[in-house]
DNA sequence: TTGTAAGCGTTATCAA
DNA sequence: TTGATAACGCTTACAA
């Protein structure tokens, strides 16, 4: 021992991966960093695989080619699962996955497949709530800013928002739809847009809070409608911004926490099954965040 | 290759590593993924390696005693080198990582070590640009709000500041000096309270973004300094954030692509120079990105 | 050109 | 309890 601390031994991992075929790494695949929710996310769940004696191998995707030649690489290295949090995503990057043949847990992202399982937040349940809140509030011209169509949580809030809204529909005018990319200019544009075209909306519910920070920007400098007075602003996320004093947002939190947690145990079980397909789904309610955003005296 | 095809064979790269005891991975420690910039340039650097033929190992660590664990885990797993973005470091940290005696890239830090190799942006230079701005712009009330004291980044603007500042001392009244933890909130709190203690200052150079966006919000909410005509206000990093409408801060923009580019750079040369300890230093010019927030037509 | 064997650093198994 | 040996799946060097 002696001998081996001055020489600086190390045990090798790398002959237990040949022998035992685990390698106790994780693909972690991500993409769109820039948004908060998905660093924080990130975050969270390194901390948790750690902590359950996983190396986490990341893989930044921007497009279906970069994921492919990814996927080839993790499997090479003999990952022993995959987590993504890849929030849009097509059949064929299910299937990119399937072809794997290794555990697949997807984080709030909804791809269907034998070796896939999914961890996700509530997203029709949460759109039936901002219904509800539009409703309590006296909304009566309401809009609903979607990200891009890809994104299947994004399509879930809308499904939940417009069936509520549905319902009730003698007490609304008609919805009006407008479509994003997630981004924070997008939600301002979007918004500009809306008020130079003379519409006068009192309740926008946007599908992440990174544009409705924008909607809320957009706002301020463009028409007079003034927020909550005027128009509330729905989000989703809950990121950091939405609780900066600028933006004082209400928002949905995923409890990206106790995703982490489902995630963990999804892929305990996974990592028991081995060589067989484990197919799991498990959804989180959100939690609705009040703030000043929707806080009016009417 | 039509049975390799069938089968769904994927050449193992374990084997490969044992042989010629390179990995082809490269542990990446982070921490603060909260912070815009950062997780902006985890992006970055995780696109160049894996364009390199690099896999990106991750290690989030929030204290010493993680980064001993897992920097002794990634020896575990033989990677080729390390790469850290790490802003928070002491000597021992450093000791740590050359105790690897495996090549390291320290991004925008500063540890000095013999494996030890440095991109980092000049931030003393920043700080003087912001004091010669200030002096332009007639800033008679100077405020230094600094980061951690252990982050040597934070420590280096404030050097070019204030020399900057005190080679025209005749010009300015004392610089008032306040401290933030890089948070948002801190940003908020500092100013909140100064400006309930009655100061007015007219000029605030704040050691991040973050801590520039509270500062920002504080300024609208407590007092009747309004900015940029009564108090000019400076960041540093150039995050999304800072564009918003909402805050419109001009920033120093540490050129995350060009820091990534040299990181690869150094990274290749010690990758190299195998078993001998490298070691080197490059500094990166931060850009100026003027906005708002110090645009006053005095 | 094709084929065989050694070796990488562990773990695990079986024999002494 | 201890010690020798096979095995993991490739690469490479050398022999046929």
């Amino acid at each position: 021992m002696a001998a081996a601390a001055t020489l600086g031994y190390r045990p090798n991992r790398i002959p237990g991966i040949m022998l035992s075929g685990r390698s106790h790494m994780v693909g972690v695949v991500i993409g769109g960093l820039d948004n908060p929710f998905y660093a924080s996310a990130l975050e969270r769940l390194a901390i948790a695989l750690r902590q359950a004696g996983l190396q986490v191998l990341l893989v930044q995707v921007d497009d279906a080619l970069t994921l492919d030649s990814a996927l080839d690489q993790l499997a090479s290295y003999r990952i022993d699962a995959v987590v993504t949090s890849l929030a849009v995503g097509s059949q064929s990057v299910a299937h990119a996955f399937s072809e794997l043949q290794t555990p697949v847990i997807c984080f709030n992202s909804s791809f269907v497949g034998p070796w896939i399982s999914t961890v996700t937040s509530n997203n029709y349940g949460a759109g039936q709530t901002a219904a509800e809140i539009f409703l309590k509030q006296g909304v009566i011209h309401p809009v609903w800013l979607a990200g891009p169509a890809k994104n299947a949580a994004s399509r879930a809030r809308a499904d939940g928002f417009c069936d509520t809204l549905e319902k009730a529909s003698d007490r609304f005018d008609k919805l009006i739809r407008l479509r994003g990319d997630d981004t924070y200019q997008s939600g301002y544009n979007a918004i500009c847009r809306l008020l130079q075209r003379g519409a006068r909306p009192d309740g926008i519910f946007s599908s992440n809070d990174m544009m409705a920070c924008g909607v809320l920007d957009a706002l301020r400098e463009c028409g007079d409608l003034r927020c909550p007075n005027d128009v509330i602003v729905l989000g989703y996320d809950n990121i950091p911004q939405a609780a900066w004093h600028g933006y004082d947002l209400t928002s949905f939190d995923q409890r990206t926490d106790q995703m982490v947690t489902v995630a963990m145990d999804l892929l305990n079980e996974a990592l028991q099954t081995v060589d067989h397909p484990f197919s799991q789904t498990r959804t989180i309610n959100a939690q609705l965040i009040e703030r000043g955003s929707t806080r009016t005296s009417k």
